[in-house]
DNA sequence: CAATGAATGATTGTATACAGTATTGTGTCA
DNA sequence: TGACACAATACTGTATACAATCATTCATTG
């Protein structure tokens, strides 16, 4: 169906292709906060030697979408409450200034694009397909990014947003609607009247409305290992 | 006399280290944009194999300070004429906020340490040692990121900072000088008195200042290797 | 029986060997 | 003389072997 499930065993990956795999089982949820990445395992599993897979843990390390303890081997990060409250702030300081920008440049092929993105998105939700439809909201976001035509900021948000995935991994509130995307919808509206300030303040208050949607109270941090979590 | 030079030959380096010492080279503009970094050449100097070398590059890599090319390997990054507007565009959406954070937060040590920064640079400037100015300046930006306490934030400035020093060494107008430290005491004053608003301000004319010392008009972007600047 | 310690196993860190690719140099032909 | 093809070279990409470190287990001891 889709391109994106490199689940391929046998012919040769690249390092590249077992970032992407990774990036998408972690963003779906399918790999949770705290899952031990050994190297030969993942090796095995993509056909390809340890050289290739260190690389490759080293990028998703560099995204912090994975954290590398020395000798002790990589594992799905597990953003701490304070970098969950600050993965959030530094998006309500960049996201909404760039959906401006986004506003004023949209070409009609961009609304379209954005359109079809959120159609995806019903899709998966329609399906049940919760880690798809997160997937694809956090892509929407990145698209606005790209359209405001700025690499370097699209760069940031775009780690900004791989950390808000495992960040609602860790702190959703239970059965919290998170994917509502009528928010979305609302946005691309604006984008495509070109109303900039109405883009600007939609994705203010929609990046508001995620971030009350997460349990961000002080309390225990979650553990970043069994034995952590039950000895003391 | 600085710790920092870590030109050591024999003791086995560490992947940090050579992204280190890599990095202060780069920031002190001993390695110039283009600057071709052979694995085997690197892993002499160090005393390592290519192993620690490529991990260290590619470390680099996504500092974005170095660029690697498939097959054709790893060379000091030469930010475009685009890159670099981005690089400002982007510091001047998160400086400013950040500085005024700062004020808000810095408590006298942190003052104090400020102060011992510009002090730094003065001695630098003293020497003339530009280059060690110049890469002390970019720590001043990058300390007061930290007073900020939003790791996250701090983060991206400092691969902007970094990115900007690049920049510097390929779009500065010629003798203009870069690191009148006047701006920065007035920032640490403005701080010194809690004034956060102005603190703000002072960082976004600092900003507009630099910026305006590069050269960054339209012109013929520097080539990415010989071939593509004599060919077409 | 709990606690400490050493031995074992598993996993990562590093070096090296080999394969593949891009570049450079040389020779031939028009 | 100049352009093109081909061989040689140098470098990176990948796999693998070995060394170092950490985690676990089991035996020993108070």
């Amino acid at each position: 169906m889709n391109k994106q499930t490199v689940q391929s065993p046998k012919p040769a990956a690249t390092a590249e292709m077992v970032v992407q795999a990774l990036s998408v089982a972690i963003h779906e949820h399918r790999l949770a906060p705290g899952t031990r990445l050994g190297e030969d395992e993942i090796g095995e599993v993509f056909g390809v030697s340890r050289t290739v897979i260190r690389a490759a843990l080293q990028s998703l390390a560099h995204l912090q979408l994975v954290e590398i303890q020395r000798h002790r081997g990589a594992s799905v990060a597990q953003p701490s409450l304070r970098e969950a409250r600050e993965v959030f702030e530094a998006r309500a300081l960049l996201e909404p200034r760039t959906a401006r920008s986004a506003a004023r440049l949209a070409r009609p092929d961009d609304i379209a694009r954005l359109k079809r993105h959120i159609a995806d998105e019903h899709a998966a939700l329609a399906e049940a397909d919760l880690g798809r439809a997160l997937r694809l909201s956090g892509l929407f976001h990145i698209e606005i990014a790209r359209i405001a035509d700025q690499a370097t900021i699209t760069g940031f948000i775009e780690t900004l947003i791989a950390r808000s995935s495992l960040i609602i991994a860790l702190y959703r509130r239970r059965e919290s609607a998170l994917c509502e995307s009528t928010a979305h919808h609302a946005l691309v509206d604006a984008m495509a009247t070109a109303n900039a300030a109405r883009a600007e303040d939609l994705m203010r208050n929609h990046l508001e409305d995620l971030h009350s949607a997460l349990d961000l109270r002080e309390r225990a941090a979650p553990a970043r290992s069994l034995r952590q979590a039950l000895l003391p």
